[in-house]
DNA sequence: ACTATAAACTAATTATATTAGTACTGTCAA
DNA sequence: TTGACAGTACTAATATAATTAGTTTATAGT
């Protein structure tokens, strides 16, 4: 069967059903295996988690790289967080799996790091595009990702309630943003 | 004992051992009973859920009214802005029961939906000092809840992992969304 | 053919949520 | 004062989940 197997299964289940439905149990049930098979793949739930917020981060970073190549600016901004959107849309539990649980628990693990670093370049690249730099592309970064991490997370959470479209609210925050942006270079 | 005591006891070891850690033997023990004499109390996991989820609510919306009053423009924005923050940070585990679980399972709970109009009000009161009504101000809204929402819980959830100063980061973040909506209302 | 490994299994233990039914304790009305 | 009732606790029992230990089976490599 295979652990890259496993894992991909435990996503989809997430993605499905929640983050909170990965169950050992409901996941070897989901596969038509018995529970302590898993462990032959992944190191318990504990050890799944790990593999998923793998997964995601780093689904995530190519996500990202592919939507910043070429692009620079505004045009860079506008594509690194519709990706990063297009992502916990299409991947909610997945991507709930690179925010929860395993993090905090473990907030120094080596190969998470990597990831995360390599999802973190397109970023830089495109505010460097920008002509921000060092501390400064940083406090951008975070800002961006704050904008897309929040918008994203409160729309699949159903934080959203009034019917009036999404779509063009993401728009006018990233238009707000990136304005400010500009703004503050000067 | 009180219902009052029991969810507020669940909202304390969530603030500190984190909303995993809220089971219905955790609180028991904590409060020196036994399991099934909670179920005198709240209905079940799900119903200690359910209040978890109103005190959250009802706890940020204070705050954000305390935050807003008297004040208008940017100085209402960063007060909102930095009233969420600080609710966020300080009851991380009270807060993460507002935006998880309980949330998607009942979208239209009555009390839950009047809460979240009422800490929805402060909110428009400032965009509307600000200029902005009606859908402007709802795009607004989700703007500045985007905003706060995603940089508090990337924060609390470690995920700034580089050693530069976060409040800078928040201050810049707010500084370049407020000059956006300013641009946007020419 | 022999062996090592991968990947499944059963059995048993522990933790949690839940339900059903019971006991104690105080308050308040007759 | 007494008796009923509400409130709050309890024990006992059941179901689901995670985990560990130890076992089986098929197959690929020597």
């Amino acid at each position: 069967m295979g652990r890259e197997a496993v894992v991909e299964a435990a996503a989809s289940l997430a993605d499905e059903k929640g983050l909170e439905a990965v169950t050992l149990s409901g996941l070897a049930s989901e596969l038509g295996i018995r529970t302590p098979s898993l462990y032959n793949h992944v190191a318990g739930l504990g050890g799944l988690r790990r593999e998923l917020a793998l997964m995601g981060v780093r689904e995530l970073g190519h996500r990202l790289s592919r939507a910043a190549a070429g692009k620079a600016a505004d045009e860079g901004i506008f594509g690194l967080a519709r990706a990063y959107r297009g992502f916990v849309k299409e991947r909610p539990g997945l991507y709930a799996a690179t925010v929860r649980s395993y993090r905090l628990s473990h907030p120094d693990d080596p190969e998470l790091a990597q990831a995360e670093g390599q999802a973190f370049e397109p970023v830089l690249a495109v505010l460097a595009s920008y002509g921000l730099f060092g501390q400064e592309a940083v406090h951008a970064a975070r800002g961006l990702r704050s904008v897309a991490h929040g918008f994203a997370t409160l729309e699949v959470a159903g934080g959203f309630g009034i019917a009036l479209d999404p779509e063009e609210s993401f728009v006018r925050l990233l238009e707000a943003f990136a304005a400010g942006l500009r703004d503050q270079r000067r």
